[in-house]
DNA sequence: GCGAGAATGGACTGTCAGGTCCATTTATGG
DNA sequence: CCATAAATGGACCTGACAGTCCATTCTCGC
């Protein structure tokens, strides 16, 4: 029950936001009465938290497995190929799911900050992993800190989605990613 | 009148995000009656439509002289200083204006999207004539699109704000914009 | 089959925000 | 100095939403 609540509040808060989307939104979205939604959920805080858990680990599941894969160029497109994917499909409806929420969220609770965190740096751990396996491999140069490059890929994805969502286009995030995979391909 | 009001408006929604920011707040905080209000503003969407464009030409205003100037490498580093700067500043305490604005407000109306648009659009007008220029004293390779390039810094800046306001850092940001200078300035 | 505790339905309350309305005050032009 | 219109103060209405409460139903061990 709880999951179908938080799943039911994920959704609706991607299209619309969060302080957006009403507990009675998500109460008749899942068909549930004011005492479910109350007998599973402390309070109205609880379920942005839950959310952002639940994305955190959705939005990393959708991609681990072309970022675990990725052992060459052509991997690390296939992964840019999905993203845009994504993002054509979802993304420019409520952009990035985390994005949006670390957006709106982070004013407001020292829990939520942390939470968002923490699934960011889960993201940017599993594309450094990828980009240390393309330094294995000797396609990327080892002059290059996979670390910040992660950041850097991130901060595109972010910027990139934002624009998904505002002019309904994937179009920004694939050109930006296209260039910062060229820029570092063509490196030494 | 209309301006204090926007203005205050506007410090209000970065602080704390759009749908958070009520009317009654943006009146206590200039110290105006219901009807005083009312009398400028037909109604609440009004508000976020006039802080859009407030910000818009704020922002640019900002970095305009810096963008302006470049003609060097040197010079864009002082753009991204100024850059840095300001997301120290104010950045850390609603992350980019105009970025937190879009990703609020982005699914709610037609004519705040528009004039985000043109907002980011002419951010990247103004990154492009750097990079334009940056080409003509021949610092920046002619093998780039600067339209396509402004677009990714503004992504790069985008994704670095939103984490300057999750982290209360301009770290990110910082990082991102040198890795990306750093890219950009080592190819023939 | 029954009794206890969990799960549910939904009425009810308090608060807050958006918006209306009107009486009063303040400029402004003749 | 007055008439008119703009500007202001603030009471008031309405609806939405968070949260409470209690009566009822379900479930499950015994």
């Amino acid at each position: 029950m709880r999951e179908g609540i938080v799943a039911a509040a994920a959704e609706l808060v991607f299209k619309s936001g969060a302080r957006e989307t009403s507990l009675d939104d998500v109460r008749h979205h899942v068909g549930a009465s004011k005492s479910q939604l109350y007998h599973y959920c402390a309070d109205k805080d609880e379920v942005p938290q839950a959310v952002i858990e639940f994305q955190g680990s959705r939005v990393i599941a959708e991609q681990q497995a072309e970022l675990a894969a990725v052992n060459s160029w052509e991997r690390l497109l296939a992964w840019r190929n999905k993203l845009v994917l994504l993002a054509e499909a979802y993304g420019k409806i409520g952009g990035c799911p985390m994005g949006s929420l670390a957006n709106e969220l982070a004013p407001y609770r020292q829990s939520h900050r942390t939470a968002l965190t923490a699934g960011f740096q889960a993201g940017a751990g599993e594309i450094e992993r990828a980009l240390l396996a393309l330094q294995a491999c000797g396609a990327l140069s080892a002059k290059f800190d996979p670390k910040s490059l992660s950041l850097l890929f991130l901060s595109t994805i972010q910027g990139g989605l934002l624009f998904a969502k505002l002019n309904g286009s994937a179009e920004a995030l694939a050109k930006g990613l296209d260039q910062l995979i060229a820029l570092i391909r063509n490196q030494e």
